[in-house]
DNA sequence: GACGTCACGGTTGAG
DNA sequence: CTCTCAACCGTGACG
């Protein structure tokens, strides 16, 4: 389905149950482009009493005065909420409203935690992991060095038969003569990489492993926590790793050079920016309105202030602690900017969590434990994306992940 | 009125 | 360095 936003399906659905939408009416179809939403002067807060540190924090208002980045994740914080206020029996609709989401976001995230148990966005751009890794460099080059005139497609073709690369990752052509070009232009020399060498880590990332969404690391091992979960596999529990390739046919995986990536997307977690800096130095973002991250761990700090672009309230402002009524945001944030880190509530038990996980309540204090929340909720089983996305948990860390997982820092104040 | 679905325009990042 | 492409995103509207 679809709704999990798979491409193949997009693209195969001109048709397919948007039949009748074929034709909308002009005012259809207007979706995000049809009416230009606020943009340019990037919903800043208010432009008058607002968040000074939000200047220019850009984004877009939607129908219910929420602001949104088009084309980019809404914040963890708020997809916490929305996964927290439906535990709490709030109605989508309701949810809808009160965090100025649109409701097709809200069920999105909903269905999409039902079923993967993640509230974690899917992996966005990239493309599959490389298939250049340092092993098939390497038979190219011995290919090449073996026979000085060999085409590049036959050199795929060896690395078929060799069984270096299966048809799921044997380079392309052109990627072979660009091999071919860029890493063994000098033959004499050895390349880049040498076979027994150990692989630079870039090539083996797997997917994304810049993607700093707040993916709780490994260590999280939800899993762990998830326990006699149902369908919750122990080992692949990541729910949270964006995508990962066939894992099966994962390049990293093939090379056995997964240990490196599991521990890199451990570190991911710690180093926790959630979005790139790139794209998340979006400027006047209220970093401070988080807790110090404690966090370190997935979507904690991460997380939180992944959500850099969207302008946040203090921290005080904690959402659930009170459902409040949209109203309830302080008027500086006007847009509906989304709320504050999810933290300060304590969310009610999860069917599938471990009995003792109660999302957030435990620690007093800072950091703490929230992550249970957020990890009770980012994992409650791994789905298919999950398993997907991270070919197995790391093994042997966090001491106490949970504490530290997401860290959201919820002002947990346990109280 | 609630909600699932999906086209749309957008962002992202590996190749 | 730029472009391409395919993945994902949230919105908004239909049904």
């Amino acid at each position: 389905t679809c709704a999990g936003g798979a491409r193949p399906c997009a693209a195969a659905r001109p048709g397919a149950g948007a039949g009748p939408r074929l034709g909308p009416p002009p005012s259809r179809r207007a979706g995000v482009a049809g009416r230009p939403p606020v943009r340019g002067p990037p919903v800043t807060g208010p432009s008058g009493p607002g968040p000074p540190a939000a200047e220019h924090t850009y984004g877009e208002v939607n129908q219910l005065g929420g602001v949104f980045v088009n084309g980019r994740p809404l914040p963890n914080a708020i997809r916490l909420r929305i996964v927290e206020l439906a535990q709490l029996g709030i109605r989508p609709c309701d949810i809808s409203r009160q965090l100025r989401v649109s409701h097709g976001c809200v069920s999105k995230i909903l269905a999409r935690y039902n079923e993967t148990g993640s509230i974690l966005p899917g992996a966005i751009g990239g493309s599959k992991p490389r298939v250049t890794t340092p092993n098939v460099v390497k038979h190219i080059r011995d290919y090449k060095q073996g026979d000085p005139g060999i085409f590049a497609w036959e050199i795929r073709d060896r690395l078929l038969a060799d069984g270096v690369c299966d048809k799921y990752n044997v380079p392309s052509v052109s990627s072979i003569s660009r091999i071919l070009r860029n890493k063994i232009g000098s033959l004499s020399q050895p390349g880049p990489y040498d076979g027994g060498k150990q692989p630079p880590p870039q090539p083996a990332l797997p997917y994304n492993h810049i993607y700093q969404y707040p993916y709780p690391s490994p260590m999280a091992s939800p899993a762990a926590k998830m326990g006699g979960h149902p369908g919750a596999p122990v080992g692949a529990a990541h729910v949270s790793l964006p995508r990962s390739w066939p894992s099966a046919h994962s390049v990293t995986n093939i090379l056995g050079i997964r240990t490196f990536v599991e521990q890199t997307g451990a570190l991911a977690g710690t180093e926790g920016s959630a979005y790139p800096p790139k794209m998340e130095d979006w400027p006047s973002v209220n970093r401070t309105a988080f807790p110090p991250a404690q966090a370190v761990n997935g979507i904690d700090k991460a997380a939180m202030e992944g959500d850099i672009k969207y302008p946040q309230p203090a921290p005080g402002l904690s959402s659930v602690g009170g459902f409040l009524p949209a109203c309830a945001y302080p008027p500086s944030n006007q847009h509906g900017v989304y709320g504050g880190p999810a933290g300060g509530y304590i969310p009610p038990g999860h069917p599938w969590q471990p009995q003792g996980t109660p999302l957030a309540h435990h620690g007093p204090g800072v950091a703490v434990h929230g992550g249970d929340l957020a990890t009770a909720m980012a994992f409650k089983q791994p789905g298919r994306e999950v398993v997907d996305r991270k070919p197995a948990s790391p093994v042997g860390k966090s001491p106490d992940p949970l504490n530290t997982i997401h860290g959201l820092s919820i002002p947990a104040s346990s109280s």
